[in-house]
DNA sequence: TGATATATGTAACCATATAACATATCAAGC
DNA sequence: GCTTGATATGTTATATGGTTACATATATCA
């Protein structure tokens, strides 16, 4: 099961993977992959970890691919809008979706020693939100759910 | 049921409730509910929503008590870390705790349409948080689940 | 090929939050 | 009552995160 991000894995795969999917994607629902966002994205792969605007934009910078924030923000909206990427509320920051193109509540687990982040799936239907549907009438359009504490690797260096 | 919190409720009695209550209970810890920090949580029990550090850091300046942000970002600290209001990522903004004292995960439901903010309670041992520490071995220690939509008045408005 | 929508470049700015250091107040022990 | 250490406040400056506004370019399609 790799919803739960913290195995060992073949990262160049999972890199390359995710941007085929995401290729895929928006060349099924007409959207641009433009060289600014398709490297913005790349970044986050390549990273496997939540990311700062401005830690890409002083990347994009040095390539030469924009300098000004709204570039980093425009193409994190892009990724973010279409659920190619997350943002985590709790840090400031974006990370790459593992699940593009599939519709999807999800719910992260970061670690506060090694600053990984795993994504996991959160159904909006079970659970508190559900419950808070049907007892107050609220209608749930989104969801953050996230989840501060240590990984286990983390965890056992520790104990 | 006042977990929930969008009914109609009297709301000068329960401003004078979360007062108390965090009286009681920095009294019996030995914290010093100083007037700077009195008047912050009073501000956000009669806002009864989510205020920014800023705002509320205005009001502070036109009463006399404080004009500069460490002034409000430390009675917020305060207030925060000893459960007494939390804060919404989301929204990077603060609201009362409805259960001060108590021990508790709050899960949020945010009203897009008119700024109203609900606490409920997220039990972490149950949904995805309980089954991510069974399935990884990740250490949960704290939790933010914030839920952004439509409150029953706003979404009734619309139909 | 011209009209429209979409994407990018750039400057200026606003909003949120913290660091660092000086000063004041409080509580406890002598 | 005075000293000492801990806690709280005042103030300056600065770091970090994000947006507005407007000009320019590129794509798409009739």
């Amino acid at each position: 099961m790799d919803a739960i991000g913290f195995e060992r894995h073949d990262h160049s795969s999972c890199i390359r993977a995710g941007l085929d999917a995401v290729e895929q994607s928006c060349a099924e629902r007409g959207l641009q992959l433009t060289p600014v966002r398709r490297r913005v994205l790349e970044l986050l792969l390549e990273g496997h970890r939540a990311m700062g605007a401005y830690e890409i934009l002083d990347i994009l910078r040095e390539e030469g691919m924009g300098s000004q924030p709204p570039v980093a923000y425009r193409a994190l909206d892009f990724l973010v809008s279409h659920g190619f990427a997350h943002k985590i509320e709790r840090l400031n920051a974006f990370v790459a979706c593992m699940h593009p193109g599939e519709d999807h509540t999800p719910a992260f687990l970061i670690c506060r020693s090694c600053d990984a982040v795993a994504e996991a799936h959160a159904d909006p239907a079970r659970g508190f939100l559900g419950q808070a549907v049907r007892e107050t009438g609220f209608v749930v359009e989104q969801a953050v759910v996230e989840a501060v504490g240590l990984c286990p690797r983390c965890a056992g260096a520790r104990a």
